[in-house]
DNA sequence: ACTATGTTGACAAAACATAGACAGTACTTC
DNA sequence: GAAGTACTGTCTATGTTTTGTCAACATAGT
């Protein structure tokens, strides 16, 4: 909910009223007010003449809890709830709705195959090519969540098959990450961004996960730092202390001995301030079961995923 | 003496009488004078007998404050804001209204928000970061077709409440049209691309209009030309012969003139080869009627419309 | 002269608040 | 499977606040 705090908090009203918040939310103005004689989800100000103003935070619950029923959740138990463990809940949900693909699936899946054909050949011009129109036509986020993943299934599918080569894959990996980390610099950056660093931990060697992460956290706002694969974590808790960065994330695709790349991840936790977030994603995530209840980590499975969390993290500034 | 009489009213440079505001609000003349009354929303001059007499400040802030009611507001809550506040209020308001469609449609409307906020502003790198990241967001199909045609209706609009003047509008205007230009060069394109040439007629200054068509079709494979606005139809003529194009678009948003302009654009069908399709496009066509029959010239009103033309057109190779 | 406007007070409709009731659903328990 | 229970959205009844409209009379403008 980036511009929103643009648009909304430069205007000062007393509050929002409940036609308003009605109106929003998509709730009834009955459930409203129900839902605060029953479980207090919200306590918003009062007029002189008794009605109910509601502050933008209020706003911003009552819309994160509508979601959340909306999802099949009972109010009941998500009434008690933080509005950022609401926010996340909802964020989850959604994620696991959009499994589903839709209709430009057959598009998507055309331009795949020209990819294939290009990295078969070698023809890196060709490549580059389809690739920078297809961020061109459906935009970074999409190339970013959608487009790359489903190539590189295609291409270990192909490799496995025998069709392609290790050389094969090395070459579209190399494209595919140039060309992220291209878009990803061409996202103009607000002069006052936060500080992501994303890198990919000691041994872990695939950077493309780490290209796309930061790809999509520059595409949120973010000034992000990318320092690439296999960074020890005592430089990297250096490099995030001297850029004085305001989270840290670091992806790992796969990892060879997952026993130690997750001491790898905890002595980067261990490494960092404890206000600064430590997001690990990718693929090899689940095979490092613990991780997710550690303090001040987040796990998160999919690019999407990562892009609701960056854009809840607090505005340490 | 005072600036307002610069601010170019339709009549009378004393002030508008309430019958007038009553109209062109929507509200009635007794609510005017109860919000006076009640809550001192505005003090319009008098005449020496006491009759109420608006600016044309008044006027646009008692627009806005009905825009505000009409979204839900109590008028008692937002009397009291000044009317910038009241703006962002039913901007907000407006932005909050798109919860019908889906998640990104609201996300661009309130892109379109922040871009007023700039373009009122001048800022010029705020304005060029938006709009880029727009593109990065969404992909270029949807800037051109949606972004952009839905931002300068919004400063239309608002140039007409007197919100903004006609200088912001050839700001943004200049704006919008050197990103879409460079957008536009972006795209790659295959050696053997068709081209096209796009421009303005002689006579029409909007060159935005033949910006967005040259962009889109760049992005549907075509090597463009653009030549920009005011281009005569001989040198027309002679530019499509030298570069051997394929096809000719021309754009024209406003026509002072619509029979000078249609006899121009038969003059340009009469200097091109015959086996070279004309596109007519713009809000103008629909002032010239007997276009459409013409042979050889194909006329189309959105930027969507051109883009299936433009896929259509047989592969003169 | 005659219409448009101003002022004041009154009034009615709309919106809102509160508390309670009720029906449909899902889940538990026997 | 049947009965009971908790949950949830909607509805009703009643009183209050807010807001738009109107009436009555005076004055201004052309």
């Amino acid at each position: 909910m980036r511009p929103t705090r643009w648009t909304t908090s430069d205007a000062k009203p007393a509050g929002h009223p409940i036609a308003i918040v009605a109106d929003r939310t998509g709730l009834s103005r009955d459930v409203i007010r129900v839902w605060e004689r029953r479980y207090g989800v919200v306590s918003p100000n009062r007029s002189l003449g008794g009605q109910r103003l509601y502050s933008d935070d209020d706003l911003a619950r009552l819309r994160l809890l509508a979601a959340a029923t909306r999802h099949g959740r009972n109010i009941s138990q998500v009434a008690g709830l933080s509005t950022d463990e609401v926010a996340r809940l909802v964020a989850s949900d959604e994620v696991a709705r959009t499994e589903g693909g839709n209709a430009n699936e057959r598009v998507r899946a055309e331009a795949i195959e020209v990819l294939l054909g290009h990295v078969r050949a070698f023809d890196e011009a060709g490549l580059d090519r389809v690739l920078r129109r297809a961020i061109a036509q459906e935009g970074l986020p999409t190339f970013l969540e959608e487009l790359v993943p489903a190539l590189m299934v295609r291409v270990g599918e192909r490799w496995h098959a025998n069709l392609l080569t290790i050389a094969h894959e090395h070459f579209v990996t190399a494209a595919v990450l140039a060309m992220t980390l291209d878009a990803a610099r061409a996202v103009p950056q607000r002069p006052d961004a936060r500080r992501l660093l994303v890198a990919t931990p000691a041994r872990a060697q695939h950077a493309l996960g780490a290209a796309l992460v930061a790809a999509a956290a520059a595409l949120d706002g973010w000034s992000t730092v990318y320092l690439g694969a296999d960074v020890p974590a005592s430089d990297l808790c250096a490099a995030a202390a001297s850029t004085d960065a305001h989270a840290v994330a670091i992806s790992v695709v796969f990892a060879e001995d997952p026993d130690a790349t997750e001491r790898e991840v905890r002595a980067v936790r261990a490494g960092l301030r404890a206000r600064v977030p430590l997001i690990v994603g990718g693929a090899a995530v689940s095979a490092m079961p613990g991780l997710a209840s550690e303090a001040g980590v987040v796990v998160c499975r999919r690019v999407a995923e990562l892009r609701t969390v960056l854009a809840r993290e607090p505005m340490t500034r």
